[in-house]
DNA sequence: CGATAATGGTTCATAATTGAAATATTATTG
DNA sequence: CAATAATATTTCAATTATGAACCATTATCG
């Protein structure tokens, strides 16, 4: 689905531009930038992994990956994180992580204690209970995306993370 | 941001297991799983372009992302599109698209005629104002992409897109 | 010090999305 | 043909995210 659909050569109006780079096999080669292709694809398989996971993690945990993702920050500051901190973390605004956190802590998985220092500021930590329930959302998380991703080649997921850290760079610079 | 955050070092509780290839230069090595890692860089890349996107669509032309993929979907398809077809293609629940279209068709850049031969479906189509409306849009957000993913070399573009479609293939498997 | 700015969070109205139930139409099959 | 199943779409309640206005606290600086 999405941008795979096989299309019926149309009407061939204008001679294509040539690819840039005649290398892919298969694929409907648009004739469109390479830029857009990479898009579209990148798009379309964040949005299937993230709905399968999304969907495994409520069947199985009733949870959300909102919720799932809001833990995982605080699993890796044991430190803990204010709101900001953890607003920046998940690209999410202020007031999503408001209702987010009120959840998680009447869940019991999370404990919210005012910043001695600054009275505006809280320090959200994973609770005993938390830290244990995201232990167990965690592995079967992992599980979940190394099926999804794990069928690629060693050397391919290597490549893949290369490329993607490189474009996560530049976006950080340009965004 | 995201899961580029810097860990200090925290207890070496155990040894980590032995990276699967020692060939990625800065980055923060968590020591998790390599297809972990590249899902965490996946969803973070595209939300970033994703909400960029959505930004400068709303700015410049008062419209979303959902609006224009649907218009974009169209625009390949003269034969036009069923509701369920487009639905597919976005990935998206008939409940959205039904909102989407009506909007749509209201504010005049779609058709919607009830098919000849099959009363339940509707086949959509873009009209004129559409297609020209949604030429204007192409072309500023073929420019917004290329801005943000076109400082990757064309070699690393043509490599990224490869792997991505391999993964998509799995994923169109798997999911 | 005291006024003003900046920062951290909350609230709230708005908008979008989902999934399930409902409706209408077409297909199947006994 | 009638009953039943399957398909296409709509409706609706519930969930969630956003962004702006707001309150409280802390920083800045004249």
């Amino acid at each position: 689905m999405d941008a795979t659909v096989k299309r019926k050569a149309r009407s061939p109006k204008s001679a294509r531009p040539p690819p840039l780079l005649a290398v892919e096999p298969v694929q409907e080669s648009d004739g469109a930038h390479l830029e857009l292709r990479i898009w579209l694809r990148l798009l379309s398989c964040a949005t299937r992994i993230e709905k399968a996971l999304n969907a495994r993690l409520r069947k199985e945990f009733n949870t959300t990956l909102a919720r799932f993702d809001l833990l995982a920050q605080l699993a890796r500051k044991p430190e803990g994180a204010s709101m900001s901190e953890v607003s920046d973390l998940l690209m999410v605004s202020n007031g999503a992580i408001t209702a987010l956190v009120q959840k998680l802590e009447a869940d019991g998985l999370i404990h919210r204690e005012v910043s001695s220092e600054d009275r505006r500021t809280f320090r959200l930590r994973l609770s005993q209970d938390g830290a244990k329930e995201f232990g167990r959302m965690a592995r079967r998380h992992e599980e979940w995306v190394i099926a999804l991703i794990g069928e690629l080649s060693p050397v391919a997921q290597s490549d893949l993370l290369q490329h993607l850290t490189l474009l996560k760079r530049r976006l950080d610079k340009y965004t």
